[in-house]
DNA sequence: CGTTTTTGACCAGCGC
DNA sequence: GCGCTGGTCAAAAACG
């Protein structure tokens, strides 16, 4: 596909624009000077017309082509996308088959928070009085405990001892133990924002990576967040030295939300970053992959003159009726 | 002086 | 029952 580039402007924040005047080049005088002045004849202006309006019909019809071209890239892309997941779900199932856990205590509550975090919550009732008293007495405590579980990773700096995650919420660590799997310690919070709330959060480093922070969250708060802080601050937080990389889940709402950054944090071929996206759920990976398809189509410079082209098109289109 | 962090002690669940 | 482990408590220290 051709695309004119005089007429992309890309010094917008977000390296995006919209050509708005196609027919405008950006060092020629704009086209109606052509047809002002006294010192055209009627002739001619009824000739500078005909041509104008050629050229017009001549330009829709090549933005009609763009347009029905990337209609079709599109449906392709969805198609290509429905595949990689149907792919992505056969490896998940046989993955979890294999898993092999450690202890039987350790096995209850990583189900308990691999079935929240895949968004199969189960939802445990805290009132006791819905499940009978000889069922609570010898049901294991996870079972019993209503806790949405998930799991937030976020790239720091390795010098960068410290076990802060920032997420919006106001927390108060109360504990810290170095755990057996791992030699990194485990910083034990719980939210300091409302009294009464239930929410409490583990951070520790991967085992793997000493690079990455892995905060894992229990319970729903019972208040709306103190600072809407938006992932993109979140990245730029703590100095500058976090970059959010996997799923995080909105503990206002049993719904997951993901913000990813991978573009920033340069992880794109980062194999164990992709592996912590997919062991957060497949519904989290969902939305890793759609937000990995938008970001190499917005850094396509190609796919994003077309989409200015098209949209600007519609605008064109709409001007005109 | 109030709040937050640190850290050793304690508790509960589990396997042997 | 004992030891191991993860999670929590609470007093002391640090901080603003």
């Amino acid at each position: 596909m051709k695309y004119s580039s005089s007429t992309w402007v890309d010094d917008s924040p977000m390296g995006f624009d919209l050509n708005l005047f196609p027919y405008r080049q950006i060092n020629e005088a704009p086209p109606k000077k052509e047809l002002e002045g006294d010192y055209i004849d009627l002739e001619n202006k009824l000739s500078v017309k005909e041509d104008v309006g050629f050229s017009m019909q001549e330009e829709f019809n090549r933005i009609s082509n763009e347009n029905r071209k990337l209609s079709e890239m599109l449906s392709i892309m969805c198609e290509n996308y429905k595949l990689m997941q149907n792919q992505l779900m056969d490896l998940m199932s046989k993955n979890s088959d294999n898993e092999v856990t450690k202890s039987k205590k350790r096995k209850s509550i990583e189900d308990n928070e691999s079935s929240k975090v895949h968004g199969l919550v189960i939802n445990g009732n805290t009132d006791q009085s819905c499940s009978s008293d000889d069922d609570s007495s010898k049901r294991p405590r996870e079972e019993i405990i209503n806790k949405t579980v998930s799991r937030v990773c976020v790239r720091t700096d390795k010098s960068d001892k410290s076990l802060i995650v920032k997420d919006g919420y106001q927390w108060r660590k109360y504990g810290q133990k170095v755990t057996r799997d791992n030699p990194s310690p485990r910083a034990y919070y719980k939210c300091s924002f409302a009294p009464n709330c239930p929410v409490k959060k583990k951070v520790q480093r991967s085992a793997e990576d000493l690079s990455i922070l892995i905060a894992t969250y229990e319970g729903e708060h019972t208040h709306s967040q103190p600072c809407q802080v938006d992932h993109a601050s979140l990245g730029s937080s703590q100095g500058g030295k976090h970059s959010l990389i996997s799923g995080s889940a909105s503990m206002s709402s049993s719904r997951p939300t993901v913000t990813l950054n991978l573009i920033q944090a340069g992880l794109n071929d980062d194999k164990r970053a992709v592996e912590e996206v997919k062991a957060a759920g497949p519904a989290i990976f969902q939305q890793f992959l759609v937000e990995q398809m938008a970001c190499s189509l917005t850094s396509d410079p190609s796919f994003k003159a077309a989409l200015a082209a098209a949209m600007s098109g519609k605008i064109v289109d709409y001007s005109q009726k």
